[in-house]
RNA sequence: GCGCCCAUAGCUCAGUUGGAUAGAGCGACGGACUACGAAUCCGUAGGUCGCAGGUUCGAAUCCUGCUGGGCGCGCCA
């Protein structure tokens, strides 16, 4: 409806133009805002203010203009003025709003459904975590926020394909195999230290220990060069074993999860390397093979293959983006932890130097989490042994509320997360205040039910009684949902959906505190209730982006 | 030293891609249940949007320079 509102002034415009009231040249697009005080009517418009200096008019005398050459074709528009330094203010119709009810409730769940993604194709890698260790708070938000952000990718029409890449291969594998064959050894009573680097967790014992039992001593006799592969191979299994284990648990899924040990399998790594050779951008010095990543904007090149012959991660993860490319998507995201910033110039080299389209490729960093518990700071090294793992987490203040917790801020915002404010706020968090408002409603049904009043649909009912500004508040928030999740689709911020629900539980429950839905009026009752059905579905279809359960009671 | 991110109410944070008198939650204070759930509602108090310039009709938002905090700068990931 926006765009009909849009056309209606730039055909005013024209008309201006025509009747040479308007000078003639390129016209910026028409902005279109909601107003943020109500006075200043459902619409607003700026375009007098941007075009004003090329008319040699003030902005107020342009906005004159095309208020007169306003022609309301649809007849949806109430009145119209011009306000503050030039704003064109919409007021429309009363009933306006109430239309959209209407398709609210044909469509039921798929409302908001479709749109901007529709025929496109979205990859989505997020998360990625190495198999070293169990996922810690840290992890937790970025997997909440890829998985949320997947959700709505796909609500508006995407082909979304969620991927968690696996370095399951290299130093830190050997490393994690040598840490797990010393615990070991340890178990076995053997007097053997873990290196200085070495993973220190609990965690390593126990997976050491869980050897011991299910492969007795047979590691025995064999060398550390003999079983370090193994031990590293098992371990992680063990370790992706418990990290799928939290994610389905944190209610987040993914479509598939991609080995850099196929990588290697399918020479995938050894086939990037020759192409660029072939293409001249790699050179030999000091025994290692280095990648002219400087040639494409990043500050240095970077290493591909060490001196002794190995492959870095960073050789794998070009070949890695170069098959995700192939499989062509539209659009690439990557979400990472806020710490491999240094590491977006070198990737965007890599595309850029295979001949990609760079515009494609887009990368969300989320910032870290700072893990406090009572206000004292906790390390977070996984190496260290010292974190807090996501399962303690979610034990201690729930999946619902964590999840809320953690899209409540913007990925750039670093968040401090304070376990035991946290749980405190498991009276006062604010999931149960959106939560509650979809159970308010589920209990007014049920209410409908003992009184034997009949849930209507749009055909049964009068909307044209619900003329209450609270009423039309709220049929407003329902019109705007669909436009809403495009945005969020659009510029990759999933966290606004938590002010969205905010404020249409907000209004519901001052509603809800102020009127009655089911009273002597029957008309009125099958009006109200018809309302709150469609506000229920748009709060648990916000709630299922949001991966958090919308309770029919608490 | 260089690069990225952050700085908004006492606290935690939003702010519709540059709009009108900057908003919410928590906390504080004062009110509202004999009718659909008080996990709620209504009201009050609380601000030099880190500082200084610049861009323009208009800046929390964009640019430059500072200050403070986080992170990164390896043949680690």
């Amino acid at each position: 409806m926006k765009k009909s509102l849009r056309e209606i002034i730039m055909r005013a415009i024209e008309r201006g133009r025509e009747r040479g009231e308007l000078a003639d040249g390129p016209l910026p697009p028409v902005m279109l805002e909601y107003p943020k005080e109500e006075r200043h009517g459902d619409y607003a418009t700026n375009i007098a203010m941007t075009i004003a200096s090329r008319q040699r008019r003030s902005p107020r005398e342009v906005a004159d203009i095309i208020v007169r050459w306003l022609e309301d074709e649809p007849g949806i528009i109430e009145r119209v003025e011009v306000a503050g330094p030039g704003f064109i203010n919409f007021f429309l119709k009363e009933d306006y709003w109430r239309h959209f009810l209407a398709e609210a409730d044909r469509q039921g769940e798929r409302y908001g459904a479709g749109g901007v993604g529709m025929g496109k194709k979205v990859l989505v890698e997020f998360l990625s975590a190495n198999p070293t260790g169990p996922l810690h708070i840290g992890h937790g938000r970025i997997a909440a926020f890829g998985d949320v952000l997947a959700n709505i990718l796909e609500k508006v029409g995407y082909e979304v394909q969620r991927e968690y890449y696996i370095n399951d291969i290299g130093t830190q594998m050997e490393l994690l195999g040598r840490s797990v064959y010393i615990r070991y050894l340890q178990e076995w009573e053997k007097k053997v230290e873990l290196p200085t680097d070495g993973y220190r967790g609990e965690y390593i014992k126990e997976i050491a220990r869980q050897f011991k039992e299910t492969e007795g001593d047979k590691y025995l006799p064999l060398s550390e060069g003999e079983v370090v592969d193994l031990f590293g191979q098992k371990a992680s299994e063990v370790i992706l074993g418990w990290i799928k284990d939290d994610l389905k648990r944190f209610r987040v899924r993914f479509d598939r999860w991609y080995r850099e040990r196929d990588l290697y399998r399918e020479g995938l790594v050894t086939r990037i390397l020759e192409e660029l050779r072939k293409r001249g951008l790699v050179y030999e010095q000091e025994g290692a093979l280095w990648f002219k990543s400087s040639l494409f904007g990043d500050e240095k090149d970077r290493v591909v293959v060490r001196a002794n012959g190995t492959t870095t991660y960073f050789a794998s993860d070009i070949a890695y983006h170069k098959e995700k490319y192939e499989r062509e998507y539209n659009l690439l995201i990557d979400i990472w932890g806020a710490d491999h910033h240094g590491y977006i110039p070198r990737m965007q080299a890599a595309i850029q130097a295979l001949g990609y389209e760079k515009s494609r490729f887009k990368v969300i960093l989320v910032q870290l989490v700072n893990l406090l518990r009572g206000g004292k700071q906790v390390s977070m090294s996984t190496r260290a042994g010292e974190f807090t793992s996501l399962r303690e987490v979610m034990d201690e203040v729930g999946v619902d509320a964590c999840r809320y917790f953690f899209m409540l801020r913007r990925a750039e915002s670093p968040l401090d997360f304070d376990l035991e404010l946290a749980k405190k706020q498991g009276e006062e968090n604010p999931v149960y205040y959106v939560q509650y408002a979809h159970a308010r409603i589920a209990s007014i049904f049920k209410k409908a039910a003992e009184k034997e009043v009949k849930i209507p649909s749009f055909d049964e009912v009068d909307t044209s009684l619900l003329r209450l500004p609270q009423e039309r508040g709220l049929a407003k928030r329902v019109a705007i949902f669909p436009e809403f999740l495009e945005g969020m689709a659009l510029s990759l911020e999933p966290h606004r959906l938590t002010s969205y629900l905010q404020d249409l539980a907000g209004l519901f429950h001052g509603y809800y505190n102020r009127y009655r839905i089911i009273s002597q009026d029957t008309e009125m009752t099958k009006a109200r209730l018809l309302l709150v059905k469609i506000i229920k579905g748009v709060l648990r279809s916000s709630l299922e982006l949001l991966g958090v359960l919308a309770p029919e009671q608490m």
